[in-house]
DNA sequence: GCCGTTTTCGGCCCGACTGTTTTCAGTCG
């Protein structure tokens, strides 16, 4: 996989021409980094098949240059911007407040490299008295290299969920704050945040700003201004604030919410239509024509419907607007049971009992139990065929007892090597739903590894793929395999794939949900491992939602007796 | 260097804050 390779490389190059105040190149450059930074698929995949250009913002030149790269390992443009300028921009651009162009200062005037050049500069006090530095741009570089070493990490969802909510409560308390809204990545229900955008509508921004940035400690204040501040709390989160006046509060959370191409695109639709769009509002010969609220903002630039911020990232929502297309997207109150669940029996928490009750609580119909089975016992105390056999005998006496809860027989089996399962199928016939993942072996050929699956696939008694690509965020890459051809014999066998709710696994993610959701179908399961994880459904729903998925395409949207009709229980 | 409800040339999102500046450039989101 080179594409965070390339990517950097591109990055930088951005930053070396806008060192030397090249116009526009910059821009071109950083837009093809960050779509090469957020394909799902091998860019060498797409390179083999001749299709570099297909790549939002990759054109002639920057596409012949990957070429050149991925041939020859070798990039001659990049080496020689390098051999001008033997700078690590990629560190030294983490410091708050230095960017490229300062970065290359530093670098013509007193050789700064890197990290450990900066801070000897720093150190002996060589950095003010530069043009354009003084102390306090030394002071700020200064605290700015402890913390760029630290930083960069961006935080799960589930994470950021708890602090974000603490933060809104706090300021709340605050009779100044007249309304308040986390918008940003968090409001879009990204995987993962990188700060949290706080905005907030309030006739005294200064009693507000020196609230906030007391709100937490310890704490660093990076900006303090009257409309928009920013702090690091403690726990190392970013949080920037924003005031705005009533009329402008819908404009001011379209572009805080983003993403930041959906907002451009917006402000180009703007643009064609002779009006200017900022968070301010929608301006037409510099006379306010929409802001107070979101759907106000749409609908003066011509599209019918409000989009949910999940959709928000130019995926084709604003033209699916424009028509009234949009879709509608599943809610949580749909959900009526989840489908992957563990307990005491393999490696859960709690007993089945407990499980169902969480289920109730939940306002579930339903509830499948899918301790791990099969020989990989060491690992997740898988359970071996007469374990297997003797629980479903519990689940059925369980069944009678229980009023208001149904729980389904499964078990998560283990795809071998080969493709077969570690479960006979006399015992998988028992079960009401069977899934089926990889536990081992993750690194394998694309090919092999796709026929892996497929094999899985082709056992009539697999109905499930469970976390099918394996992918653990921030700590773990997919398996390679070829995801459209996994998706094409998934409609072919009848097999379902696992929209998999752990906040760390999120898998399948929502480009692949974007991607797939006309041709099969998702189940969504928590995984687990702990009655109180069944609350993780949340995050998996949300991806599902961010993947464009309407009531049809989540099956745990049906009743039971749809859902038997479907699995054939 | 890319791209197209301005379409193959001529644009390219927009504004706040900071520091070092006598009016603005750089950085950030």
């Amino acid at each position: 996989m080179k594409n965070l390779e390339i990517a950097r490389m591109l990055y930088e190059i951005a930053d070396i021409l806008e060192a030397q105040d090249v116009e526009f190149k910059p821009r071109a450059y950083r837009n093809a980094a960050r779509s090469i930074e957020e394909l799902s698929e091998d860019i060498i995949d797409i390179w083999k098949r001749d299709e570099l250009e297909k790549i939002p913002g990759v054109g002639k030149n920057i596409g012949a240059k990957i070429s050149e790269y991925l041939e020859t390992g070798k990039l001659k443009y990049y080496d020689k911007l390098k051999r001008q300028f033997p700078v690590d921009l990629e560190a030294l651009g983490k410091v708050e407040g230095l960017g490229p162009k300062r970065a290359i200062v530093l670098y013509k005037k007193l050789k700064i490299k890197n990290l450990d050049d900066l801070k000897k500069a720093v150190e002996k006090h060589k950095i003010r008295g530069l043009a354009g530095f003084g102390e306090k741009s030394e002071q700020k570089i200064m605290e700015g290299i402890g913390l760029a070493k630290e930083s960069g990490k961006r935080m799960l969802l589930s994470q950021a969920t708890p602090i974000a909510n603490e933060l809104a409560e706090k300021l709340r308390l605050l009779r100044e704050v007249e309304k308040l809204e986390i918008v940003g990545s968090y409001r879009r229900r990204k995987e993962t945040i990188g700060d949290l955008d706080v905005l907030i509508v309030s006739k005294k921004p200064g009693k507000v700003m020196d609230f906030f940035t007391k709100i937490d400690k310890p704490l660093t204040i990076l900006v303090k201004g009257p409309s928009k501040s920013s702090v690091k709390l403690g726990s190392g989160l970013q949080v920037d604030l924003r005031v705005f006046g009533e009329s402008s509060y819908g404009s001011a959370m379209l572009y805080f919410t983003g993403s930041k191409d959906h907002n451009i695109a917006l402000r180009r639709l703007a643009i064609s239509k002779k009006m200017k769009l900022s968070e301010y509002g929608l301006f037409h010969a510099k006379k306010s024509v929409a802001g107070k609220t979101e759907i106000e903002v749409y609908k003066k630039l011509g599209l019918k419907q409000w989009i949910p911020p999940e959709l928000r990232e130019n995926m084709g929502e604003i033209e699916a607007s424009l028509k009234g297309k949009l879709p509608k997207l599943v809610e949580l109150k749909d959900i009526k049971g989840d489908l992957h669940s563990h307990t005491k029996w393999s490696d859960g928490r709690d007993t089945i009992e407990e499980m169902a009750a969480m289920a109730k609580s939940l306002g579930y119909e339903y509830l499948l139990i899918s301790d791990h089975g099969g020989t990989l016992a060491p690992v997740a105390n898988c359970m071996p065929e007469n374990k297997i056999l003797k629980q479903g005998k519990k689940i059925d006496e369980l069944n009678k007892k229980l009023k208001g809860i149904r729980l389904l027989k499964g078990s998560e089996t283990n795809i071998k090597n080969d493709g077969s399962i570690d479960v006979s199928n006399k015992t998988l016939k028992t079960l009401d739903i069977v899934t089926a993942a990889i536990h081992t072996k993750f690194k394998m050929s694309k090919k092999e590894m796709t026929k892996r699956i497929i094999t899985a696939m082709e056992n009539e008694h697999i109905d499930v793929i469970a976390h099918p690509t394996g992918r653990l965020i921030g700590s773990r890459q997919p398996y390679d395999f070829d995801f459209d051809e996994v998706v094409d014999a998934a409609k072919r066998t009848g097999t379902f794939l696992e929209i998999n709710c752990q906040p760390e696994r999120l898998d399948l993610n929502y480009f692949h949900v974007f991607k797939a959701r006309n041709k099969v179908k998702f189940t969504l399961g928590t995984d687990a491992h702990d009655k109180n994880h069944m609350n993780y459904m949340e995050f998996g729903l949300a991806q599902a939602r961010r993947g464009w998925c309407e009531k049809k395409h989540i099956l745990n949207t049906l009743s039971l007796k749809d859902l038997r009709k479907v699995f054939k229980f």
